[in-house]
DNA sequence: TTAGTTTGTCTATCCAATAAACTAAGTTAC
DNA sequence: GTAACTTAGTTTATTGGATAGACAAACTAA
């Protein structure tokens, strides 16, 4: 019960095998004589746990380095295609998919348009997508090594949809459903968790040790990244900030609060005051900015300032290093910009003795699905570490 | 500059130690055989880490246990006395402070009244309050191990005060003060922080790994403590949800922002409500609630629904096990509690799927004040994990 | 008294990291 | 073109912790 894991040989080999994988993920190509000047660890012990990750098929020899007046070194580099992964982003009318390799470079990819809502046909469709991906995977070492899904609801530590409002899901137990079919590992996360991964993986927020995503489609989302983690709540689901209310006794929203973020700030509640201007979408409402229609214009401003009042709430409550916009509102990033940035540095407590960047996602819509097979690519890397 | 801690024996001992140490703190008293079955370590390991934790002054023999069939094992303790630490809750009128073993319990307690608010006086003030608590430690191994200190206001990672709004200070480097002073390791933290401490250690959230702590005095201020530990923004400072806006476009607030939740549920905003009445301090408007006068249970009832307001937001943010309400406002409990918990369970999203529990503070008045000894003593057990 | 049990220590062994010596394979100066 | 120097990577002997198993000590039960 009380058993923490104890401290033992096998123990320290772990670490300092982790170690050595970790120093080449970020440094190749290495030399062995450069890991042990970078890791501290000694040249034997580096030699020797070299040897181990060739031996597994994740590091190998790519020839000799330059000399700098001695032997020549040998370069080392990590096998990215020692492994694949599939990440997906489960939307509410759409799935998008990639087959990626073990660094994230995306090797396929497949987008789909979704009609239907119910978990039946859209499981089917996702397997529909999966399998195509699955057969367009070169043989490898390790495989697949797992697939990680993104999905816009609630989503517990078991890999089950608690609650999907969007898709009107409840209690769809899409971990158990994936792996049985697959034989796979599986890992399921929120739609916004999964496109802070992505961006601070692959995207806007690389290097940045805190940041906050804020996915702004048809409601909001965010992801949390707290000193490189995703922060995930108590019982492993969080993201709901979109139900963070901005007035307390505002419009009354379906979650049972008034006055959510996102009754304000969304691409639905854009829309509803656009509807009496005769547009019925984003991309509509967007040509018409583009455009310069000014009622537009007007609206989107006040899209910015309400989207910059929640995220000084956030940023009051974080204190991140960076806040980055993602998921379909990023595109009007033009036209609210200047508003939102106005607001946040308005309504932050001490904006000045901060350094909170203001970013706009740089993947786009693919943010929720690399994210997704970074969750697999992560849960790979655990895994090894668990066993050697 | 990338050099992680590498893993070598030393650490495995440290390891080891530190959970013998630990299996120890938790289920004295203890023989070596429980400690070994508890812990999965090798008996002869244990008996290894035990030798050198009692020649370190840490932990005792205390004589033997009954015997269920065979030898009487010798029962073994954590000295408690080994050492003593200062707790020290600087508020905006007074000072409490704590001498306080290594286990946390208080071996003296003092508490005095301040009517000057610049740092020159108060800072002398601490000085005597230390002064006072240090002559009645008794000799022990380790002498004092460090003092800790909870401040309202926000607190930087050099032990600054950054801005104490309440205090009016700014950029008051209080841990080099009291270091040079003392020669002491000094912890300085937010006074919710050290309140959300003492409750989890000490009060009404032991065993609860995740929980927020809002100290509702002048101002509202929080401590998060999230998987068992403090959470501290990325800076090292958070704290701030009292300058959540609740309310988008409500009263301006001094941070800039407006709405913001202290500004409708704290002690200052209800005393502003009671003045028409003649009310001017929380004893007397409680004295009044007492003697059953309608108006005032009125302001109360309000003031625990916006409370809830803002609880509630912070419930669909972090997903806590627990909300812990603290600092003066919770005596006010048998006239708030009502429409706060009611508030709270109407606006937190899917409050049935969760198990939040509403509590109170326990240890009242002493929250920060014993979470700021407990500061130190986390301090002292840091050190010695590092060291050995 | 005897047999069995539990506690705690002792001993031999294992294993990973390490320093230092060593081999291999280059460069540079003249 | 050779001698002197450099750097890369391996080999060897040593260190230090954890461990299993043997053991002694101290007890209970019958």
């Amino acid at each position: 019960m009380t058993t923490t894991p104890t401290g033992d040989q096998a123990l320290i080999k772990r670490i300092n095998t982790a170690i050595v994988l970790e120093t080449i993920l970020r440094g190749a190509p290495l030399s062995r004589a450069q890991i042990s000047e970078r890791s501290g660890l000694n040249k034997a012990t580096v030699s020797s746990l070299v040897q181990d990750l060739i031996d597994g098929s994740l590091v190998r020899e790519i020839g000799t380095g330059i000399s700098s007046g001695g032997r020549k070194p040998v370069m080392l580099e990590f096998i990215a295609n020692a492994g694949h992964t599939i990440g997906l982003d489960l939307g509410v009318n759409y799935i998008r998919g990639v087959l990626s390799d073990l660094r994230g470079s995306a090797i396929a990819e497949r987008t789909l348009s979704l009609n239907r809502l119910e978990p039946e046909p859209v499981i089917a469709e996702l397997f529909r997508c999966i399998d195509a991906l699955l057969s367009e995977a070169p043989p490898s070492s390790y495989g697949i090594a797992g697939i990680g899904v993104g999905v816009p609801g609630l989503v517990d530590e078991s890999g089950s949809v608690l609650f999907a409002p969007n898709l009107k899901w409840r209690g769809v137990p899409l971990r158990r459903v994936l792996s049985d079919r697959y034989g796979l590992p599986v890992t399921i996360d929120n739609e916004a968790n999964a496109g802070a991964l992505g961006e601070q993986i692959f995207g806007a927020g690389r290097r940045i040790d805190n940041l906050v995503y804020v996915s702004v489609g048809i409601g909001i989302g965010t992801g949390l990244i707290l000193h490189k983690n995703l922060y995930k709540g108590a019982s492993g689901f969080s993201g709901e900030m979109g139900h963070l209310s901005v007035d307390a006794f505002g419009k009354p929203c379906s979650c049972g609060n008034r006055g959510c973020w996102e009754m304000y700030a969304s691409e639905r509640a854009l829309l509803e005051k656009a509807a009496p201007l005769g547009i019925e979408d984003l991309d509509s409402l967007l040509a018409a900015a583009e455009a310069g229609r000014e009622e537009v214009l007007a609206l989107l401003e006040e899209i910015g300032e309400f989207l910059g009042i929640g995220i000084a709430n956030i940023v009051n409550v974080f204190n991140p290093d960076a806040v980055i916009i993602g998921n379909r509102m990023s595109q009007a990033r033009p036209w609210i910009e200047t508003s939102l940035r106005r607001t946040v540095v308005q309504r932050t407590l001490g904006f000045h003795l901060r350094n909170v960047q203001l970013l706009f996602a740089e993947l786009g819509a693919r943010s929720a699905m690399m994210g997704a097979a970074q969750m697999a690519i992560a849960g790979f890397f655990d895994r090894l570490k668990a066993s050697l």
